[in-house]
DNA sequence: CTGAAAGCGCTTACAG
DNA sequence: CTGAAAGCGCTTACAG
């Protein structure tokens, strides 16, 4: 019964060779204490063979537990957008515990730096084998990274990016293009003056993605030529009151707004503003599947949703260090996710 | 170094039963052969251990081969629909292969009823342990259906359900709910008559997925109480001479039709239409990722296109089948799809 | 009805 | 620099 598919194993290469598995288990895996002559002779029959190595055999054999580490942003009050990467991350471990892959996850806090590179040094100190990183604090990333580097640890970036940087991968968004189709859900909604307001909602004065997403929201506009004018605001806190207190200032200079595009998943702060206010008119789009945009996304209050699969992005990445640690398979650079289009009618069935 | 990570195996099962690990085998698999004295023992054992059966050791010492035979509509000229969850099948092959899991790809002709029931007498000879379908033929699916129930032969079906069946599962769309998002979708692109053109492009006449997704589509307008006048055509044929002389009356009856709604991925036959026609005002909607329709999305001809993951289904659909017959844990009876909206620009990153 | 033993394709000490 | 042997947690004949 042997078709095609008569896969050779170590003991076949061992037997060509004239050497013990032993040795060329050596091989394999790059260990010490071979001599050049038949290493080279392994080698030749590996590749003439296509060997393939049987990761049930090759994980069940060794005994050995692979630690990956997990830094994103603590799950807060404020938002319980990490929810999902994490969520994410959970059901790639329970996936892949079976072949002795253990995941530490260390969370470090969005209003805090310091409290991102206590938990990087935390993480050095485990002596990990690979790192899914959310790198929102850049100049903390990189120094991360360096250490990585050196340690010869991969790392893997997911929700945000950090150009020029020796990671393995980046697993997220594509920001530009995501504002971009931000501005052409909105234009569905715009009526006579064509006026709109760009809101920014972040504590975080280092955090440059919403930058790229205005960008590509303003793109859109001027390469579609359409007159619409722009109105921009940041607004520095995160509370109630500062939304409020900001929004009704612009507002009232600006009473012919017409729709308003919220750069981050802080929409439902707007879309509660909105409410009280009385300004069903205005349309409204912003980011992310967390349950109170879902809700004001149920009542109308908020037009569209845009999403780039949080969780998936956790799982992903995940998988992505698995696949180059244990699997030894290449992975893409860069995986741009979906920019999904969440709207009243179909947040049921989307799956983060 | 023994954490609460302990897990017990065969060994401290047969130790603790006073028995051998063979019997204990027996008792985990209910083979034959055991006494029910000592495999109530064992079973005992069993839950107290929780004890957690070592896939991969288990598909290492056991040199079956799975089969799984997929039973799918052929890619044909008139649509490459089918190739995504053909590929979808392909990548869970190449993820489960290395536990002694074998795709059996069978196709059936979507105009020809007797392909479908010739192709399922194949499988049933070839007797492989789990199939996955998609039951474009109500009739003979349940025919083929009630004969794998007899056979204990798990079934999955993607891209329609056949309700009130006993199979192990479905993967796919929600159709009332997409048809309903079309609808939404549509409203954005009204202007003042509010007159919309449902179009069925099918030869198949058992084919009643459109009519959940018609259903779902005018029960928004009933919903919103959207005065809006719903014209409908049926096009009994594909080729283009069809389509024309069918759109060219339905369009001079009523020039003043707003948008269309295409309820299959057939909509890039009305695009060409329109673009031929030189009726760039009216906007178009329908379904599915298909190459000649992401052309004419991106040429704005269609405003939007719906779709349901095909290439997910197919994955999923294998995914499904692998669990209930390697790893034995239960699957959802009905897992639908999202429903992902595509426009010009997010195309480029979406994600069959 | 039950068990001893070999084997799946690897890895890991240990010995030389 | 190299090999013989035991073992990972199961399954599979085979023998009784």
């Amino acid at each position: 019964m042997k078709d095609e598919n008569t896969h050779y194993g170590v003991k076949e290469i061992a037997r060509r060779a004239n050497v013990s598995i032993a040795t060329v288990d050596r091989v394999i895996h790059n260990r010490p204490g071979v001599s050049e002559k038949t290493k080279k002779k392994i080698n030749d029959i590996i590749i003439e063979l296509d060997y393939q190595p049987n990761v049930l055999a090759s994980r069940l054999a060794s005994r050995k537990i692979i630690s990956l580490a997990v830094l994103i942003p603590r799950v807060s009050e404020e938002t319980d957008f990490w929810e999902a990467p994490l969520r994410g991350v959970m059901r790639a471990e329970s996936e892949i515990k079976k072949y002795g892959i253990q995941v530490l996850p260390f969370f470090f806090d969005l209003n805090d730096k310091h409290s991102f590179t206590e938990q990087a040094e935390l993480i050095l100190k485990k002596e990990v084998q690979g790192i899914l990183l959310a790198p929102s604090f850049i100049e903390e990333s990189r120094q991360l990274i360096t250490a990585c580097q050196k340690l010869k640890i991969p790392v893997v970036f997911i929700d945000s990016n950090v150009p020029e940087q020796d990671n393995l991968c980046y697993i997220g968004p594509h920001l530009f293009q995501s504002g971009y189709v931000g501005a052409k859900l909105l234009t569905y909604r715009l009526k006579e003056n064509h006026k709109v307001l760009v809101v920014n909602i972040s504590k975080e004065k280092d955090n440059y993605s919403y930058l790229q997403i205005e960008d590509g929201f303003r793109s859109y506009f001027k390469d579609h030529s359409q007159p619409c004018e722009i109105i921009r605001i940041d607004i520095k806190d995160t509370d109630k009151l500062s939304v409020t207190k900001d929004l009704t200032r612009v507002l009232f200079e600006h009473p012919d707004i017409e729709a308003i595009f919220v750069t981050n998943s802080r929409v439902f702060s707007v879309a509660s503003f909105l409410e009280n206010a009385g300004r069903k008119d205005i349309s409204l789009i912003g980011y992310d599947f967390l349950k109170e945009n879902i809700r004001f996304l149920k009542e109308g209050m908020i037009d569209f949703l845009i999403c780039h699969k949080p969780e998936e992005q956790g799982f992903r990445g995940l998988m992505a260090l698995y696949q180059t640690l244990v699997l030894g398979s290449p992975v893409e650079k860069v995986h741009f996710m979906p920019i999904d289009i969440i709207t009243k009618e179909n947040q049921a069935f989307y799956q983060n």
